[in-house]
DNA sequence: GTACAATACTGAGGTTACCTCACTATGAGG
DNA sequence: CCTCATAGTGAGGTAACCTCAGTATTGTAC
């Protein structure tokens, strides 16, 4: 097996090296700042795509987030114990569930905003404009399979 | 909250989205293909490690990874329980551990290989070449905080 | 208008890939 | 020899998912 060279075949080895301690970072290191709200950064995105995006049922905010609905019902049960969002019956749909912020959670969200608490935005920060839209590019590469 | 604008500050939120979505899908695909052989992709990095560096003491080997020697210890235990590395003792160091891969794991390794068992190699490998080091510098900006 | 399949959520339980803390065995320095 | 550091591991925990089964409701087909 002969050893990596740029551009090399075995670059793509070191290259999903590279992504995964880059995931782990980030993980980290946004777990850390958001440590002060209690929240992890899996309950920030769904607080996120609920602020863009208004009440919506479980399930679309699954859709949204691309996990499982079951998944949903846990992110939304973490963030509801901790008063940031809340549950109400669907009136259209009595099998379904409206999912919304309170003005706590937009409180908490701007406070989490505003200290430049998401780590991943902070750490995505740092590239240059240009960086980032390549890397926003490529990742749109990997994540739409052909 | 104004909506996003294609390069605005807002810009980093749906990186991190983009991020994270392409971190589930390259661990459910790698899983997915490794499930054959019985091994995580975790493992398989692990098992990777110890082909391209030979034997060598845990500690390094969670050095190596980036993890906890902790850690290092459940990867090995993983790999050994399924033959594919051993333990022997450091004979220039009683406290200490030599793992190595064995005939098993080479085997294994190099059908898993053949196979492109490791989605994530496949998955960056649709990459054009341009694009995989414009990647690979990228996220090394993201890995190494300034 | 009633049977029947599909849909919305959730309880139960599992997985991966990590972590820290406390402990034992061993080695190294004064 | 006594202390301190280091190597590995048992115990126990966490985040962020998952599937599978079950209940409540709805839309559909006869």
């Amino acid at each position: 097996m002969p050893p990596d060279r740029p551009g090399d075949q075995d670059s793509s080895e070191s290259l999903s090296e590279i992504f995964w301690s880059v995931a782990r970072q980030l993980r980290g290191a946004s777990q850390e700042t958001l440590a002060p709200w209690d929240i992890t950064p899996a309950h920030l995105r769904a607080l996120r795509t609920l602020g863009h995006h208004g009440a919506m049922r479980l399930s679309d905010l699954s859709g949204r987030l691309h996990i499982a609905p079951r998944s949903a019902t846990e992110v939304v049960d973490a963030l509801e114990s901790r008063g940031l969002v809340g549950r109400r019956p669907d009136p259209g749909d009595r099998r379904a569930t409206l999912v919304e912020m309170t003005e706590h959670g937009a409180e908490v969200m701007s406070a989490i905003r505003a200290a430049r608490g998401n780590d991943a935005e902070r750490a995505f920060g740092r590239l240059s404009p240009a960086d980032r839209a390549e890397l926003a590019r490529i990742l749109g590469q990997l994540r739409d399979p052909a």
